[in-house]
DNA sequence: ATATGTGAATTGATTCACAGCG
DNA sequence: CGCTGTGAATCAATTCACATAT
């Protein structure tokens, strides 16, 4: 029965408005850098290819951040989204599985850009302990609940094999990381106070081969 | 304003549906390298983290699958899934962009196991023209309308920079192709026959950020 | 007895229309 | 007047209860 304190902590705001948002600030940052000032809801929508109405509701979730018969600063907008997205400090982050996908992860020079700090990474491979990638040196995966609170990791590449991911997010769940970006393209489960993210390119992959697929099927006639 | 132009599915299929689709079928090939030949809509359900509900409102909007009191043979479900998904066929792609990710898709193995034939790579730089990466060689950007043809490419991974990205997108539609892995973290705009599939790590990074940060947030306080 | 398949109820998100403020 | 902010209406998705088949 949520009658309550409806106005505590953000709960109840869509997954797809904070997808939103972050589309939106992608825009502002856009527009900034054209040297915009103002920008309206109807020219934000459009940008960011939703309704105008949808931009305003977004944002009315969170607060008012614009003036009537005027629109929205620029500057100011995108200051406040990347407050409501918890943008305005650095978060440390750590790679757990150096196989490919880790390694190119500890080389992308858009973490640093966008205040995400990579603190340490994790394998399994004895061989690959003690080798250097990008800032950081792998460790092996048994010094990862010591590693997390003495470097402060609180968030977690994985990028493990599917085979492993059920593991590595335990051992990273039960070393106190509360957020999960998992690149396995598998579920994995966790306990409820900590988030995962999916980063599944096989999926969406898999998505587009239904969307290309689908005109030419004829769903099941249920004529019985 | 985006009148009519449904961004879910064209049979009216919630876009939801067909990713859990994708999870249902690869927990069955989980389950079917394990030996079982029967699952029930409960323990598909506890594998991919919904509810029985969901899976059997899923399954029901592509037809009637199981058997009443039994559940559903794990090799006959995949099947129909797979098919569903237009997933018993080749799809021919091709790769624009070879930077560092464009690269790496280029040599990731995952692809030809799943059905997916890399058949061309493509890059304005010329320096990159004529290396090979993978299975294929490099071709200029303005070989694309011509190659589209001739090697009948289906889908294109868009792995260029952002500010490329529109144009490169509007290079692939105009050569004919209706279906876009997108990686650059931006929106594109395409007509309304070519479906766009994003796969943007930064954005669930991002998100992932709103909610570790969300807890720590007070809402605006309208007393002003 | 058991587990699917499905109309109906419920919950949630989006769209709308216009009130409210600059 | 123009454009934001928001309750109300519409639309979509999920949950549920149970009839139905084996």
């Amino acid at each position: 029965m949520p009658r309550g304190g409806a106005r505590g902590t953000s709960k109840g705001i869509p997954s797809a408005t904070v997808s939103r948002l972050i589309t939106y600030l992608r825009v502002l940052n856009g527009l900034e850098a054209n040297g915009l000032e103002r920008v309206s809801s109807d020219l934000l929508a459009s940008e960011a290819q939703v309704s105008a109405f949808q931009v305003r509701k977004d944002l009315a979730y969170f607060g008012t951040f614009g003036t009537r018969g005027t629109g929205y600063t620029v500057s100011n907008l995108r200051d406040e989204l990347k407050r409501i997205l918890g943008l305005t400090r650095q978060w440390r982050v750590a790679i757990v599985g150096m196989g490919r996908l880790g390694q190119a992860l500890a080389d992308y020079p858009g973490l640093v850009e966008y205040d995400f700090e990579l603190v340490a990474a994790f394998d399994v491979d004895e061989r690959k302990v003690g080798r250097g990638f990008g800032t950081v040196l792998v460790r092996a995966l048994d010094e990862l609940p010591s590693a997390v609170s003495e470097l402060d990791i609180e968030m977690v590449f994985l990028t493990v094999p599917v085979r492993a991911a059920q593991a590595a997010a335990d051992a990273v769940t039960g070393a106190g990381v509360k957020g999960i970006l998992n690149f396995a393209p598998t579920v994995v489960s966790v306990p409820p106070d900590v988030r995962v993210e999916n980063v599944d390119f096989l999926a969406a992959l898999k998505r587009l081969s239904y969307f290309l697929h689908e005109d030419g099927v004829v769903p099941e006639d249920p004529a019985a």
